[in-house]
This record gives C-alpha cells, structure tokens and sequence, in this order.
DNA sequence: GTCTATATCAAGATAGAC
DNA sequence: GTCTATCTTGATATAGAC
C-alpha cells in the first residue's frame, strides 16, 4: 500500500494523482470525486483503493506537488533586479495558470507532515529574502499577494476594476 | 413568498434567516442544511420553502445582515486619529468574532443584486476614504485585510507567528 | 490489481394531504 | 403554514470474488 509522501509514490498511484490533478484543475475541489479519477485512468473508483489510502492521500500529494512547481517559478524571481515585483508577477501567473490548484493549496489547514519535506519552506524562503529577512513583514507581503488573488478568483472585485494598478500600488508599499 | 431582498422578508422568514445565522457561526457552512435550520426553528425542512424560494435566499439574506454589521463597526473607525489602523482592527474583530459568517461573505461571488442596496458599499466607503480616495490603494489595502484573516482562519501561518507584528507592518506600509 | 455489489450517509427540493 | 412521504442525486468507502 501506497504511503502519503509523495515521493514514496508507486508508479500506479502517480497516475492516478496525474489523472486527479487534471481533473481538479478542470472541475474544481467539488468536481474532484474518487469516481471521477477513476474514470480518467480507466479502473472503477473502488481499484484506487489499492494504491492510496483515501481521497485525503489524493490531495496531499497533488498540493505537494502543487508546492514544488510554486517554488520552481520563484528561484529565477529572486536573482532579477526587482525581486519583489517579480516574485508578485509570478505568483500571480501561477494562481491563474492553476486557479482550482492555488485555491486547494490555500483554502484549508496544511497537513505539513504529509508533503514532501522542505516544500513549504522552498515556496516561502524566497519571499522572506526578497524582504530583507523580516518575517513579519515577508507574512504582511504574502497576505497581501493571497488576497489579491482570493479576492479575484472569487470575483469579489467590481467588474472593470483595474487590478494591475490595485497590485502596483501594494508592491509599491511594501517596497518601502 | 417572501422575496429576496433582506428588509422584504416577513417575520417568519427572518426567523429563519435568525435561526440560520446562529447554525451558520456554530457549525460553519458545511453544517448550514435545511434540515438542521428546520430543526433549530422546530418545524420541518419542507415548511421553509414557504417562506424563502431556496438555500440561496437564506445565505444572501445573512451575507446582507453581515454587510450592514461590518459598516456599522467601520463608522465609529473613521473619525480615529488614525482612520486606517482603526478599519483594519475593526475588520479583524469583526472577522475574528465571526469566522464562519466571514467566509461565507468572502468566499463566494457576490449577488449583488439580492443584498440590501448598498450594503457593500456603506463597508467599503470607509476604506475608500481612509486612503485618501485612491480606489487602487484602498483594494490593494482590503487584499491585505483579507489575506491577513483567511490565511489565519484557514490555519496557513506557522503556529507561535507573530501576526500582531504582521498586521502592523502590512498597516504601516499603506500608511505611507 | 481489478471487478461487482453494496453499505452508509446526507443533501436540496417537490407533491399533496390537512 | 405545517406535515409526511418521497424523489433525486451524489459522495466515500468496504467486502469479497476473480
């Protein structure tokens, strides 16, 4: 039986987390059913079962991946001119590349002891450091950036708002 | 039947809406069902449907009640010396006090059209003027608000952070 | 490793009697 | 305006045969 780390993964099982993170990323968290994976690998929803142990296993393997690819599109941020500026362009296009993924990533408590070691800290170190080292303030900078976002996956922003300048205006700020 | 708009409804269904509201900030809005509604009114889940049209009209009718909450906590904040720390530790009681009538007011698109009139504007007034009327700055100054709150709401900031301190150095960097 | 069959649960909403 | 009875849908997960 397949473990929770997900590089302890068999090949099976990262199929089925492949198969998962295509659906979610079409249907959503509520369209993300045991059936549903099945389906797009192929087997009936009972079968996953052999190689995860619940649809909890299923999620955090696609976060912790989810968390990995954040990380890779921050490394180049941190070596531009602006690390701050860049940080938020990428951050932003990683959220509207995978909406249905940034929102499962954010919108429920971390099981840190099921992701991959050091994921968490390879997405957050970058932004701490584009701070100067203040991790209150690299927090304020990141809740801004999330709400930002939140907000605008939500459509909790008037249509026609010019979210460009609501996010230049909040770099500006933070950039001191 | 009762229609949408809150001030319309008859005093049946704002008992409803009463009764819901309190199962709402108990349970959160996985356990908002018509039966358990039914149940804290003392009828059954069918006899609702006489006062209200359906499950949506009993959320917009407690998503306008807490705009009208949430602008009345924002008045007294804007004539403090400092307008904008007020707003936001307004907000963050207001959210803190509670946590599941704020999801259920952030986490959604709004219908604007079956809210109270003017009921999200009278709350969004005061950030407006707070900053000095910079629509950009005052989005960009909520965004932070609201990241600040879900992230802590959805358990995402390390356990033992400083988030006084984070609140604090989000605040002084729109203060300019 | 896959299947069928099933247990279990819970939800929103409607029909029609009273 | 309330009730009982029911429809319809959908979910996670287990048992046990093959």
């Amino acid at each position: 039986m397949a473990t929770s780390a997900p590089d302890q993964l068999s090949p099976r099982a990262r199929e089925i987390v492949a198969a998962a993170r295509e659906l979610l990323e079409q249907d959503g968290a509520a369209g993300l059913s045991m059936r549903g994976v099945a389906e797009r690998v192929g087997i009936r929803a009972p079968s996953i079962y052999k190689h995860l142990p619940d649809k909890e296993a299923l999620e955090d393997a696609i976060i912790s991946d989810g968390f990995a690819e954040l990380a890779a599109v921050f490394a180049p941020a941190l070596a531009a001119r602006d690390p701050l500026s860049e940080l938020a362009a990428a951050y932003r296009r990683f959220a509207s590349a995978h909406p249905h993924l940034y929102r499962l990533m954010t919108e429920r408590p971390l099981r840190r002891e099921r992701l991959a070691p050091g994921a968490e800290e390879a997405a957050a170190g970058p932004v701490i450091a584009a701070v100067g080292g203040d991790e209150h303030l690299a927090r304020a900078v990141w809740a801004f950036a999330h709400g930002m976002t939140i907000l605008e996956l939500n459509g909790r922003f008037p249509p026609g708002a010019d979210l460009d300048a609501a996010w230049e205006r909040g770099i500006a700020a933070f950039r001191g």
